[in-house]
DNA sequence: TAAATTTGACCGGAA
DNA sequence: GTTCCGGTCAAATTT
């Protein structure tokens, strides 16, 4: 996916200064890593943390703290990009003390007023540490940030801080859970982390599989949990605030679904609606959605106690695969959907397939979705998939063994197409779905409506709410 | 010292 | 019976 790109901008920014590799990496450790010593799965990866401690020297403006706030926070509506470039925390220094000094102030001088830039702040230190805690699709869009003027900033895989993982011990589903083996599974590059609930005698468990750059490209829930969510889990207050640039089309209604914790796994837990609004600073910004969250939120707990959930999909041997919350953020030519006014149209060169997305005025919750033309190609391919723009005629998808897996269509850095296509065109996750032996019940076809049906509702409802806002922000940043 | 992660070894099911 | 491979265990390591 990104990989490619990304890594491929990496070292093109990277090779790019004067400064070595070796000067960069100086005696600098890794925020994080006491010992300096990065016990990585082979060279190659021992020495990317490394690299995340000093950025190059000339990084623009926005000099990645451990990780870069452009790539982990996510800013809510309302709260402006320039606003936060233009604050301390993001002016930028040039060598390593002066990142380490910017380091510790976040760390350290906490503003004497806790401002909404505080709580990004502690928010960032907490959970958008240096870890790839965030949606593929934010990575995904991070690498073309990067291509386009961004710093090859902190998306580098697999080191995570220790200490930053403790704090990710609880993910941002609610749960906490503990890690109890890692596997390297065989036909895929992407390592698979298997996880328990630690609450006594919770027999849930889940395996997370992230790519090489640390993106969870899938979660498969085993077993559902035997008690309710332990609590602070939405007012943290040790994680302070999530502000996050809600582009959860999943659950519109969550002006928050939280990113981030363990790896990205917050993000795409089932419990997903952990909306994390925490501080007071943020409040009175979500005020006006909490109360359809928490209505959305009483009903997702009914839900959870019935082992139900509107992100999840149940396999017939009983695992649950999460739909992630997709994090969607349109920042260069690539990508699917183009802002039209209250239109979108297919950006896939030559195809006419323009959409048009409009608030059902009997049900705010509720959008018409109508499709003009019909896709002249097939659903793209993922970013760093191998091919891209998307080929025609693409490799059918991986037979599906039974553990029905929802592969994130994070992968595929554009908006999520499973809520840009018109159903006959859902992309192939979801034809997965239909393959015979994928689904352990009986009444998938409404399954699938009712999926679509949301997908088309709920979801496009925040898309259409959502994407201009996203556009104004990569473009705030870019511009 | 406790708690959590890492990682090589082991186990068991499937081919 | 053998091999492969996913899942789990548990000692070592780290904080």
């Amino acid at each position: 996916m990104a990989s490619s790109g990304g890594n491929s901008n990496f070292s093109t920014q990277f090779s790019s200064n004067n400064t070595s590799f070796s000067d960069l990496l100086g005696e600098g450790q890794y925020p994080g890593e006491r010992s300096g010593k990065i016990r990585g799965r082979n060279g190659v990866l021992d020495q990317i943390p490394r690299f995340k401690s000093l950025p190059p020297q000339s990084l623009p403006m926005i000099s990645p703290p451990p990780v870069s706030p452009s790539s982990y926070l996510s800013i809510p509506s309302g709260l402006s990009p320039s606003w936060l470039l233009d604050s301390p925390a993001f002016l930028s220094t040039s060598n390593e003390e002066s990142f380490k000094r910017k380091h510790e102030d976040w760390n350290m001088n906490k503003p004497s007023d806790q401002t909404q830039f505080s709580s990004i702040k502690s928010r960032t230190e907490s959970e958008f540490a240096p870890v790839q805690t965030f949606s593929p699709e934010i990575s995904i869009s991070q690498t073309n940030m990067q291509s386009n003027s961004a710093p090859p900033s902190a998306h580098i895989p697999y080191t995570q801080p220790p200490q930053y993982m403790r704090e990710n011990r609880k993910s941002d589903d609610g749960y906490n859970w503990r890690k109890y083996g890692q596997k390297q599974v065989k036909g895929s590059e992407n390592p698979r982390s298997y996880y328990k609930c630690t609450y006594p005698n919770c027999p849930t468990k889940k395996k997370v599989e992230t790519n090489l750059e640390g993106c969870v490209t899938e979660i498969v829930y085993k077993g559902s949990h035997n008690h309710p969510k332990p609590q602070a889990t939405r007012r943290s207050s040790s994680h302070s605030i999530q502000p996050h640039f809600n582009t959860n089309f999943e659950n519109p209604s969550q002006p928050n679904a939280s990113l981030g914790n363990t790896q990205m796994e917050s993000a795409a837990t089932p419990e997903n609606s952990s909306a994390s609004f925490g501080e007071e600073d943020f409040d009175h910004q979500a005020s006006s959605m909490s109360k359809s969250e928490d209505d959305n939120e009483n009903d997702r707990e009914a839900k959870r106690w019935r082992g139900e959930n509107e992100n999840e999909v149940i396999s017939a041997n009983g695992n649950r695969t999460v739909r992630e919350p997709r994090i969607v953020v349109q920042t260069t030519s690539d990508i699917d959907i183009l802002d039209d006014g209250s239109y979108y149209k297919c950006t896939y060169m030559g195809c006419p397939v323009r959409k048009h997305v409009e608030r059902a005025s009997h049900d705010l919750r509720a959008v018409i979705t109508t499709y003009e033309g019909k896709h002249n190609h097939d659903v793209p391919a993922p970013h760093g998939s191998g091919s891209y723009p998307p080929p025609v005629n693409r490799a059918p998808p991986p037979p599906n063994n039974g553990s029905l897996a929802i592969r994130p269509l994070a992968m595929t850095n554009n908006l999520n197409l499973a809520t840009s296509y018109p159903k006959s065109q859902a992309p192939y996750t979801l034809e997965m779905l239909q393959s015979p032996g994928s689904f352990g019940f009986s009444g998938f076809g409404n399954f699938q409506d009712s999926y679509m049906n949301q997908l088309q509702g709920d979801n496009l409802l925040s898309k259409a709410k959502e994407e201009p806002k996203d556009d104004y922000f990569f473009e705030s940043f870019l511009n």
